[in-house]
DNA sequence: ACCTCGGATGTTATATTGTTACATTGGCAA
DNA sequence: TTGCCAATGTAACAATATAACATCCGAGGT
């Protein structure tokens, strides 16, 4: 994300923070926006030494707080297959969203296609599942990659 | 699983196994069946512990070891979102299943929904994404916790 | 301005999950 | 038998995540 829309999405975040009465500190921007400018998913620990300079003496628990917050607020998700974090593409709304990895650039697209997220409820219900928190993520190769393999 | 049930399947993973001209060896064997004979997923430390007294000096590569090679083989399914394996429950024929957690009892249930995999599949393919490995572990209650909750 | 209370942070230690590296063993076939 | 390669043994370590307790800080009430 360049900086400019990294700019508008914190000033959304800050919004989104104020209207629901809950506080984006500072830190919890720093994580934010490492989490924002970066295209690729950024492991916990990797935003820690991310951190230091612009935090003093950042520990675990620094940004494992931070990152549970921004994961409470739907502002970050965590990429369960990869022990990895990336900012939400689109947090206006709430949303279960479902996720593209290329497992040979790294890159990750968020997608949202509710068609799937109902027909994934569904087949829960059918079997008398309440669905809380889908998880689909898809491990594959992106359109980029692929075409630089067939070259 | 019931002892019936687990000795079906050890029975049918060795007919896989030697059909592939691979090798299901004791400790592979005693992995699987301590999977199969669990109704709820399996943590690799968790089935280090068990080893023991069966395995004699059990170390984590032991376990790891066993679980790469049940994996490949499709015989179990790790569970990204629990760090926590499961024996499968039909590893007849290859497959892209869901699993479906209940966060409450812990319960898991395989389902195999042949028309998901393919939306799944369909969706990423239409921005030339090329799926290999789709992970859908949908988080929620079971039935039977539900009810309990409703009473 | 002062107090107070709860949320946010600092700090240390520890738990849990997974891997590397290298030595040893054991089955299988030339 | 010999040689080879997969499987296992063993020790150390890396990566991810949490627990526990002290301290700080800021919004709201007095
Ligand atoms: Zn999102
Ligand atoms: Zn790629
Ligand atoms: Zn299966
Ligand atoms: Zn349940």
């Amino acid at each position: 994300m360049n900086s400019t829309l990294v700019n508008r999405a914190l000033k959304h975040a800050e919004a989104l923070c104020r209207r629901r009465g809950v506080r984006l500190t500072e830190q919890r921007k720093i994580v934010l926006r490492l989490l924002c400018v970066s295209d690729k998913p950024i492991s916990a620990y990797e935003l820690l030494d991310r951190m230091r300079g612009v935090v003093k003496n950042p520990a675990p628990p620094t940004v494992y707080r931070a990152l549970d917050f921004l994961l409470e607020q739907g502002l970050v998700h965590k990429l369960e297959s990869l022990h990895a974090y990336v900012g939400c593409t689109h947090p206006d709304h709430p949303h279960a969203s479902q996720f593209l990895i290329c497992d040979d650039c790294g890159e990750v697209t968020e997608v949202e296609d509710a068609g799937l997220a109902k027909s994934l409820k569904t087949a829960g219900k059918a079997i008398g599942f309440r669905t809380k928190r889908p998880i689909v993520e898809v491990l594959g190769t992106c359109a980029q990659c692929n075409a630089k393999r067939d070259e």
